[in-house]
DNA sequence: TATCGGTCGATACACTGTATCGCTCAACCC
DNA sequence: GGGTTGAGCGATACAGTGTATCGACCGATA
């Protein structure tokens, strides 16, 4: 049986008052503080003052306390909206903004299923204000969008993860990345990337992400009348 | 202990022959077989026949082994094609087609940095091949594409993986959710979900990636003048 | 009151990435 | 050539991981 479908254990009076949404609320400051490599059972319990095994009777593994922890950021992403473009545009914006706050959330998402009540929730949203839009259309638009914004974002975080393990913020960044491909540009194998590095635009992150899903948004839309 | 009776220190196995390219490989036929997590330093020392400290010579840390076998596969990504849009469209297919050969990999992209020789190569071939387009538009139609791709690589595996770990094929898995899906639908909280679920179509995994690219690469050509 | 069934934490196990540290051996300099 | 050095190598060690097992406890039931 699946967790979602799974009653938690009764509610036992003693000795440290636990629950699924206490422990997940736990792992996720602990990943939001440290990274998801910061949350381990044992650090979970300790935080809860119990012993690591407790959470065995709320969980049966780990995987599956990154599942909540997902779907408790779902919880998070509130799509809204009139019409269809508004709505996959809400949903790609809020789902960005999720990861933002929470990293972690960029290295799980499109890993495992999601079938939690609040990915649920936010997918019953999203479904039910493409009212109109044929689904032939409407079912592969909002995979299109998902797969975009998974991918969009990811790369995002590893950006800004790359920035600021080196404690710069862009621009730096680039600057010293320069030294190697400045090298690698210069063996003359990579003329054509080497040009669209030093001649392209420098779009910051809003942009580049907009401007994606701009494309996406405007390739669905050619395929719906009106 | 004299001489004669101390043993000849024990014969020294020559020490075998260590290169990256052959660590690199032993990692991702063990990824290959049994996913990413059989991918430890000391199994793929024991495969070589090598202490686990040895790869410490070649590389210095686990997720540098990471991203060269990352790396490796991008050796074995060449779109090709005339005109941006069969490029970026081989880039894609392309793309996919080694993260079905190489499952893990849909575990990586997008998840580290990405500067190794192959994959500035893979760059170098679509950034040629972009010639005429405009920068402005060309550098981020090439990562919303790419962006998409991360995505819906990584949503393809993760379904081919439920369904292979229950042992069924796709009808049978979606049929297989069914009592979860239909207790959680019976509740009536998700009636347009239900409903697209119930009434949308079921397209197979081929044709599903090459809609959503549809999607973008029409988006992009928007923007494309000609 | 005695028993029972479920829950708790301690302990244990196999495994991980990697730091440390002698040892060995080939190459170098005097 | 002989002594020294420096690099490569493996054994050992350490702190940490997810989780199986199991004895002890405790509340509810008979």
């Amino acid at each position: 049986m699946l967790v979602w479908e799974r009653p938690e254990p009764p509610e036992r009076p003693v000795p440290a008052p636990l629950s699924r949404e206490r422990i997940v609320r736990s792992a996720i400051r602990l990943a939001d503080a440290d990274g998801l490599e910061a949350v381990s059972l044992r650090k979970v319990a300790a935080v809860l003052g119990v012993g690591p095994m407790r959470l065995y009777g709320y969980i049966d593994t780990k995987e599956e306390l990154l599942d909540l922890m997902v779907d408790q950021v779902y919880a998070e992403i509130r799509p809204s909206g009139d019409g269809w473009r508004e709505v996959l545009h809400s949903l790609a914006d809020a789902t960005r903004g999720a990861a933002q706050r929470h990293e972690w959330f960029a290295d799980l998402i499109g890993g495992r299923p999601q079938l939690g009540p609040h990915t649920l929730a936010c997918g019953e949203t999203v479904a039910a204000a493409m009212g109109g839009v044929d689904l032939e259309v409407a079912v592969p638009a909002i995979g299109a969008v998902t797969a975009y914004v998974v991918g969009a974002v990811r790369r995002e975080v590893t950006e800004r993860r790359a920035e600021r393990t080196s404690g710069m913020d862009t621009e730096q960044w680039q600057a010293a990345l320069g030294p190697y491909l400045r090298r690698t540009f210069a063996t003359g194998r990579f003329p054509a990337l080497a040009a669209v590095v030093h001649d392209g635009p420098h779009l910051d992150a809003d942009r580049t992400f907009r401007t994606g899903l701009g494309f996406v948004l405007d390739g669905i839309g050619a395929r719906i009348p009106g």
